[in-house]
DNA sequence: GCGACAACTCTACCA
DNA sequence: ACTGGTAGAGTTGTCGCG
């Protein structure tokens, strides 16, 4: 019979020869179903160093290999677009597949082995073309579950799965889950600190919250959530920091008081796996703030902050804290608190699913990845393996992962801005700029063409500056991906406009074409990325070097037409706007440049200061948009931020500079009555390796090694630090934001080192001085002097 | 030994 | 753990001074 399924995991069972591919799915009639394909070897290409048949005899006349190998036969492929034939070596199982992987490199007449690093379930998705969180179809006979799987029907595969193209995602089970652990100081530990509650909600919206027993028991919570997640069987579970923070520390607990968690369909507990995430067989577990990560807008990646941003409705608080976790336990009341907030966590995780989610499958299903790998994996690898699925439709091996030099080159052009205000301003931008132009310009590693190498008939580009040249014919890899890529997005937003966005489908259309667009962009940094299969620097420099003739060539063509010249960054230039000329510095750059340029936007008031990169401007609808300036950074206090905002925005609404003038010198007032909350002086940086790698004792690194002494571990996360009263360098005055209270605040400092530099920053350009904003201020008294005389 | 300044480290932004 | 270009804060090193 023939099985319709919506793929949401794979798995493999290395059971020696026997192995099996596990296809856990959604069948149309929504049953949760689970497909068996036995027979299925992964498999290796052979690049051999002499003639195929030839290389044949000699594997198989190695005793060792032909034992593992269960078919050789010669193919032919292509490989950074050159046709050969490689010699496939099927492995019999997983186990032989390993040993020829380690072994094959080391023969004598190997060049290379290609496909050594794909897993074998990664494989059978490429080799059959099958993508997770999609629509698949199979020829298949009912048969039993094997022992402890728990699906509604399972199905022996009699042929190989295929592809069909429905977009639709059948309805699924989705389970949010938040945690909160016991702890006495700093981070808790698995290995001591039990889990006090455990709240989780279903699609259905019921919700439910787990407790320790009275003594701190967490056995029972750990016992209760593995039934509710065995009655419930979501489709998907998702957490918020599930995979760098509860599931280890889930995995570990459960070990350690010998609980069995029984998370997946096969009643096994989550195990780590690729990207570090941790898989949770026959669902998808999905981590909400990996995908927070690809929100740049959320500085700092709370859930609170990441649903307020996704405009998911919910109430504070939504954090217990490390200390207060204990605190709350203690009490009756407390606890009642305690299990609000987790419950209210789980609630907002589900909440902020509902929006992630479609984004996710449609990722998962672009790039032919599981989507609980999809999040984890960085953008690099997300490229990379999207590349190897396109790669095989277009009959090309994926080449090997090799160690590359460091070489830099040079990239985007950025232009002296013009300081100052300036009114009615154009932006224009190329659009798609780098994409475009590895497809005029053929830019791919197949198409590159070594120096001294003989130009071949169809002649080569040859890029300005650095003079690399490539083959205009035929297109090569990339000119394919990224033609495609731009295509579907094209089809896509086409197909979307006859919907309503409150249509189903159009969610699905609109995730899609975002997905799209992220890998299509995310191209040409690949290829300039060392750690890329089809890594080649050459490529890179040639586009950024095109880029810099396509921006200049528009400045050029803005300067004959006499239009003010205010900025320009990579491949957007900022004009003074005459509504008139529009149209022709539009034609006139599409017909010399041969790339689109679009206004993206018009200002009616905009600001420069002397640096590039920073700018604040009004837009025509009212809004305005910081860019670059103190306000969009994260690594700046709240105080400083609100206040240069407010400054910017009397500049340009008011045009007034004396009003932000006043208006700064009236806050600090404020601020020094201690008119301000510690939110409002934390700077938050992140950690961004071993506390022991550092090389100077920076006040975010001091503050993290204080955490640390207290337990808090991990680098990768922000600390919040806050400069208190004293003497000595600032470091030494960098306390964790938590363990300060107002009164130790350094007053001083926040004036002087935060909110006048930022002010000023926009000020400056009004000539305006640090002494005109701190005027008839007094300075505080120095405490710290005072107390000792 | 001191202070001015340059060099370096570090982070986070823009495109 | 996609690229290079850039600003800016803070720490550390260096150099000339006398």
């Amino acid at each position: 019979m023939k099985v319709k399924f919506w793929l949401l995991d794979v798995s493999h069972e290395p059971a020696g020869e026997a192995s099996e591919i596990r296809l856990w799915g959604v069948d149309e009639e929504g049953r949760r179903i689970l497909i068996l394909d036995r027979g299925f070897n992964p498999s290796l290409y052979i690049i051999p160093s002499v003639d195929v048949e030839e290389a044949r005899r000699r594997l198989i006349s190695n005793p060792k290999l032909k034992k593992a190998a269960s078919l050789v036969e010669a193919e032919e492929r292509k490989l950074f677009g050159k046709s050969l034939t490689a010699l496939k070596v099927e492995a019999k199982g997983q186990e032989a597949f390993e040993t020829l992987a380690k072994a094959l490199p080391k023969e004598g007449w190997v060049k290379e082995v290609l496909h050594g690093d794909l897993r074998a379930s990664s494989q059978y998705l490429l080799s059959l073309d099958v993508k997770p969180c999609g629509w698949n179809q199979v020829e298949a006979r009912e048969v039993k579950p094997p022992r402890n799987v728990k699906v509604e029907a399972c199905f022996m595969a009699e042929g190989r799965p295929k592809a069909v193209e429905v977009l639709e995602v059948p309805s699924l089970r989705v389970l949010a889950f938040s945690p909160v652990y016991y702890s006495e100081i700093g981070s808790p530990n698995p290995l001591r600190d039990p889990v006090l509650a455990l709240a989780t909600v279903n699609s259905e919206g019921e919700a439910k919250v787990f407790t320790a027993s009275e003594s701190g028991d967490d056995r029972g919570l750990l016992e209760a959530f593995s039934s509710l997640v065995e009655a419930y069987d979501p489709d998907v579970i998702v957490g918020y920091g599930s995979n760098r923070e509860d599931y280890p520390y889930l995995v570990q607990r459960a070990e350690k008081l010998g609980v069995r968690l029984r998370l997946d369909r096969t009643g096994h507990p989550p195990h780590q796996s690729l990207y570090g995430h941790f898989s949770v067989v026959g669902r998808a577990n999905v981590d909400l703030l990996d995908f927070a990560e690809g929100m740049p807008e959320v500085k700092l990646k709370t859930l609170a902050n990441v649903a307020s941003f996704l405009g998911v409705k919910f109430e504070e608080p939504l954090e217990v804290g490390a200390g207060e976790a204990k605190r709350l336990w203690e009490t009756g009341e407390g606890r009642e608190k305690l299990k609000e907030t987790c419950l209210r966590r789980a609630e907002t995780v589900m909440g902020v699913a509902g929006v992630i989610l479609d984004f996710a499958y449609q990722l998962s299903h672009l790039i032919g990845m599981p989507v609980d790998q999809v999040g984890a994996a960085a953008v690099g690898f997300r490229v990379d393996w999207y590349l190897i699925r396109e790669a095989w439709r277009l009959g090309e091996l994926a080449p090997k992962r090799v160690e590359q030099p460091y070489y830099p080159y040079k990239g985007g052009m950025v232009l002296e801005p013009e300081a100052g205000i300036h009114e009615k301003v154009a932006v224009f931008d190329f659009s798609a700029m780098y994409p475009s132009l590895m497809v005029k310009y053929n830019l791919s590693p197949d198409t590159y063409l070594p120096e001294g190498e003989r130009e071949p008939e169809g002649g080569v580009y040859v890029a300005p500056e650095v003079g690399h040249k490539f083959r205009k014919k035929p297109p090569g890899f990339y000119k394919l991906v990224l033609e495609e890529l731009m295509k579907a997005r094209k089809q896509i937003r086409q197909r979307m406009k006859g919907l309503k966005p409150s249509q189903p489908l159009y969610r699905v259309l609109d995730a899609r074409q975002k997905s799209v667009k992220v890998i299509t962009n995310a191209v040409y940094g690949y290829s300039g990325w060392r750690g890329a299969r089809w890594f080649r620097v050459e490529v890179a420099e040639a586009v950024a070097a095109w880029g810099r003739k396509t921006i200049s060539d528009a400045l050029a063509i803005a300067g004959k037409l006499n239009l003010k010249v205010i900025y320009g960054d990579t491949d957007s230039v900022f004009l003074g706007y005459e509504p008139d000329k529009v149209a022709r510095f539009e034609a006139e750059v599409e017909r010399q440049v041969g790339l689109e340029i679009k206004p993206d936007a018009i200002y009616e008031r905009i600001l420069f200061t002397e640096a590039k990169k920073r700018y604040a401007g009004l837009l025509q609808d009212g809004r305005v948009e910081i860019v670059g300036l103190e306000v969009a950074r994260g690594d700046w206090c709240e105080a400083a931020k609100k206040v240069q905002e407010k400054v910017i925005e009397i500049v340009l609404r008011e045009g007034d500079p004396s009003k932000a003038v006043e208006y700064v010198r009236q806050w600090i007032k404020d601020f020094k009555a201690g008119n301000f909350t510690l939110e409002d002086v934390t700077v938050w940086k992140t950690i961004t390796k071993p506390i022991e790698e550092y090389e100077v004792r920076a006040p975010h690194v001091e503050a993290a090694k204080r955490l640390m002494a207290k337990g808090w571990k991990r680098y990768g996360d922000k600390v919040g630090y806050v400069i208190v009263k004293g003497s000595g360098k600032l470091y030494q005055r960098a306390e964790p934001y938590l363990t300060v209270s107002p009164s130790d605040v350094d007053i001083d400092y926040y004036v002087e080192n935060q909110v006048v530099p930022a002010a000023l920053r926009i000020l400056q350009i009004f000539k305006i001085n640090k002494n005109q904003l701190l005027a008839g201020i007094p300075p505080s008294k120095k405490e710290g002097l005072l107390k000792y005389f």
